[in-house]
DNA sequence: TGACGCATACCTACAAATAGGTATTTTTTA
DNA sequence: TAAAAAATACCTATTTGTAGGTATGCGTCA
């Protein structure tokens, strides 16, 4: 049987030992690096190689969709499985999209985990059926339906969480390495996309969608 | 010596079966139960009458400090282990109050994890270093405590409110019949209690309070 | 009664956000 | 490779928020 090398991604300590102990009695596998955010991901991918990586779509300081995105784009070889506490079908469509292996929602029995570890490696792919997901109408809770829905721009949606973090446009400025006047342009431009006036209507858009 | 009866709480059924996995190896252990709401927690108690409950403070569908007070009022010899993201000293007191006997956040290693079992297990408590924590002022889970604890006043509540409905000083002051001169005293006094500076820190306190 | 908290109100000053315009460069995409 | 989208940047102007000071009337409660 070949060994196959596997990378854990997933911003909870336990969760990553957790799915690691479950995953450490199947010889076939190794796990040879795990990863509590998007950047640390891709540099265990492009320095281990990996057949399969385990992602968690909620990880923070970096989007999952975009992790998937990038790790799809330069290393299209590897495999990547989904964990999500979301059973959206446009969520699951949109991961399937960007050519994801699998979708496994977390509130799931380890042992399904496994079998979907399974076949996946073994070249075959592991999507929730749509009989199981509730359809949620209104609120598409993720990012690129989301992006197109408001028409808004990743840098604009920064912006949004850096404002929502209670930075002025000078500070935004500032750590951006950009003109105030620039965020200042963006600050106007998400405001008329949102419909909204003020910070306040700004933070709470962002939570209902959580964005923050 | 001596065997411990244990139950799990938490709503991640991944992080059920880690903890699990994590446990599993120690012969002093017995999983007698998991529960993944506190209703099936409750029950569980009841029924099992376990030494140690290792609760999830962020269960869905019952507030996790609530659990805590039922299973201490009705189960006073059950210990208590609390799991929680949050960091905030308020929170962890609030615990330590409701005599849990220990918090343990959930980003810390499995080995952490069993130590603390093992410590409370044999009589001790486990809580977090104060030095360890972000003293942020945050995360007041009781309506009650919580205009005690900022000083705040009705009235400030009142226009916090309002604020967090995108109105204007202006408005604010035309709704309530008053001076545009008073809102902005109300609304200086609020961030200076609260020790925060601009509306989007405004914005937090309250969705993170509950106030709206 | 006097101390206290609360709500009210005014003044000044400055900082920050909002709002309109335009325009260039870079990146993405068709 | 041309077109479109995004990010950048500047200008002016007004509104709103933040921050300091002070002060007065009104209840409550010791």
């Amino acid at each position: 049987m070949v060994q196959c090398k596997v990378i854990l991604a997933d911003d909870h300590q336990f969760l990553l030992e957790g799915i690691l102990t479950i995953l450490k009695d199947e010889p076939s596998l190794t796990i040879v690096a795990t990863a509590q955010n998007g950047l640390e991901l891709l540099d265990a991918v492009a320095k281990h190689d990996p057949d399969l990586v385990v992602l968690d779509l909620n990880m923070p300081g970096y989007d999952g969709l975009e992790c998937l995105k990038k790790i799809k784009t330069n290393f299209p070889r590897v495999k990547v499985l989904v964990l999500s506490n979301y059973s959206q079908p446009e969520l699951v469509d949109e991961v399937k999209k960007n050519k994801a292996e699998g979708y496994v929602i977390k509130n799931s029995s380890a042992a399904f985990l496994k079998e979907a570890i399974r076949g996946i490696l073994a070249g075959g792919n592991n999507f929730p059926d749509s009989r199981q997901l509730k359809p949620i109408p209104d609120h598409s809770y993720f990012f690129d339906e989301f992006l197109k829905k408001y028409q808004l721009t990743k840098r604009e949606v920064e912006i949004i969480k850096m404002v929502c973090r209670e930075m002025t446009t000078k500070e935004i400025a500032t750590t951006l390495f950009l003109s105030e006047l620039t965020i200042n342009t963006h600050r106007r431009n998400i405001l008329r996309k949102l419909e909204i006036r003020n910070v306040a209507g700004l933070v709470n858009f962002a939570k209902e969608n959580q964005l923050i």
